[in-house]
DNA sequence: CTGAAAGCGCTTACAG
DNA sequence: CTGAAAGCGCTTACAG
């Protein structure tokens, strides 16, 4: 299934030796440049393609990253940070080599077949921005994580502007003229719900307005956004909700509906994340902050690439982007 | 990242010839038990795993399928796709090397990376069902489709049951006790609207109905479902719905809530996809037809494996399953 | 600048 | 049943 001549069929066509062919197709050795230019052309002729396989038996660079990741059918998080990181892989010459595994699996068997592949690096990544235990045969300096922190280990780590999103909404309702905002979370130990509702805190208490979070038992699902929006309700008050993420703005969208509230006229709302399947469906369209996976997965492999230089453990925090849609009011 | 022993250093503490590892630890050549046993054993010790690299440079056989995804950030179907041939790869000591391109990308570059690789397959998974154009490049009896077929290239083929999605839904609604029932579709020309179409036609005639279809422009979005329920609605009396996916399905709630009609009390619907974002999420949840998209990875895995040996065009149809939320009102 | 040779870690005829 | 040897397709010292 792939083009059948060698090295030695571009040598012998080339008139040199397969070293040569070797150099000057690497660039890597001494080669005239007529030479070169004659290797070159009798090798693009013949469609040669150096055998991968056989290149990375001899150097030790395999041009393939791992890629772990949990939960890859559940949300499109999983494909997007995937997209991106298969597109700057392929960019620099690698390819991806894939494998799924349940959250916290740390002994999936399948890791070792991953790592028995000997690729050059593994992205390890979670499907939300989580605290994970890595399995202890990944190599510290040999992976990248990606929504997820591991803090027993000290690893380059790529995770949303978490603060930023929450300072985002927040600012983005106070544009709107809202000053009777909620947050609706959960009670999750995770970086997401904490980041998100400190940056939304500190943005209206710097304006100058008391902040109302309310929280709920998670996970952030659409009943649970239900509840959280009800006891918002309830307790006072509001205009507008900031949403922990896009399944609860959509419970939201229920509860206001069910109380003959109408978006975004009588409330407004923001969500996290740009579930497309979500945000573009709902009536009026979701007014949301999309998480930068497919950056993130890009990132990654950056990052992995630059490892065997650089060993790093530094956070690289990407920020999100507010998605206007129609469900914020601007008020007088 | 791995193992450092080789095959030699067994051979050595084993007293046996790196031959004999080889034959004993594959099980291909002639071994006596006791000679077995013991490389086995020592082998386990050093925790030594067979380069699959230099196996692969000797035998042939790859141990690395490709996968080939179109839009694999959009939907989770990708993702379910990748996850059950991943999983199946994995059943069977292979790994999963992925590219994702754009819709119709005949020519992506990318393509020739993976097929330098010299994958043993290549699985190539569309985002929905429909006709494509396969890269000429790929080896027609060393590819699988899946969510899609070629007319133009004799290519086994891996798809959901449309005709079945359809015809399961009509009775289901029958079974309800409904009998003014319409199909809100798109006119795209792909097997899954054809297919979905007949299977509901052909049921509600075969029970003695006249089948009513109402189909707008695709694609499938929220907003047609809308459009094509509001039609539906002004045409006669309806008391169920069965929508061309979750999509429309969801518009169909839209259309319904905006005309003060209740799910499932006054309008009762089915949709398909079980989009676990949009199906559990609609309030009430929504009864749906699960596409066998996990499945289809599997199985174009499995045919892929048998590949070498019967060559085959046949497409496999694999059914949906019916997935009951709370969409659909027994009526009397 | 060019090439003969060794070797990456295995598997597979082949001989014993 | 066991092992020495060739070789998969390259890259990389090393010598010329």
């Amino acid at each position: 299934m792939a083009g059948k001549e060698g090295i030695r069929a571009v040598a012998a066509r080339a008139g040199v030796s397969i070293t040569t062919v070797s150099h000057a197709l690497s660039g890597r050795g001494q080669v005239s440049a007529t030479t070169r230019e004659k290797v070159r052309r009798v090798a693009d002729e013949l469609g040669y393609r150096p055998d991968p396989l056989a290149r990375a038996m001899r150097s030790d660079r395999r041009a393939v990253l791992g890629f772990v990741s949990e939960e890859i059918a559940t949300t499109p998080y999983a494909g997007s940070i995937l997209l991106g990181a298969q597109e700057a892989a392929s960019e620099r010459g690698s390819m991806l080599m894939i494998v799924n595994v349940a959250r916290d699996a740390v002994d999936d068997p399948q890791i070792d077949a991953l790592l028995a592949h000997q690729v050059d690096a593994v992205i390890f990544a979670s499907a939300s921005n989580r605290v994970v235990t890595t399995p202890a045969r990944l190599d510290p300096t040999r992976t990248v994580l990606v929504d997820s922190r591991d803090p027993l280990r000290p690893m380059p780590s790529v995770m949303p502007d978490e603060y930023g999103i929450g300072a985002t909404a927040a600012r983005r309702l106070l544009a709107g003229g809202h000053r009777d905002v909620v947050h609706v979370t959960v009670d999750e130990d995770a970086p997401a719900v904490h980041g998100r509702e400190r940056g939304f805190r500190e943005v209206l208490t710097a304006a100058g307005l008391a902040p109302r979070v309310v929280t709920v038992p998670g996970p952030g699902t659409t009943a649970a956004g239900r509840r959280a929006t009800a006891e918002a309700l309830e307790g006072g008050p509001v205009t507008a909700v900031f949403a922990f993420n896009d399944q609860m703005a959509m419970g939201t969208y229920q509860e206001a509906a069910r109380r003959g509230l109408v978006v975004p006229d009588d409330l407004s709302v923001v969500g996290v994340d740009d579930l497309q399947l979500v945000a573009e469906a709902l009536l009026p369209g979701l007014t949301t902050i999309a998480l930068p996976h497919e950056e993130m997965g890009r990132r990654a492999v950056e990052i992995a690439f630059g490892l065997p230089e650089a060993p790093t453990t530094e956070v690289a925090q990407l920020p999100g982007r507010l998605v206007e849609r129609g469900s914020v009011a601007d008020l007088a």
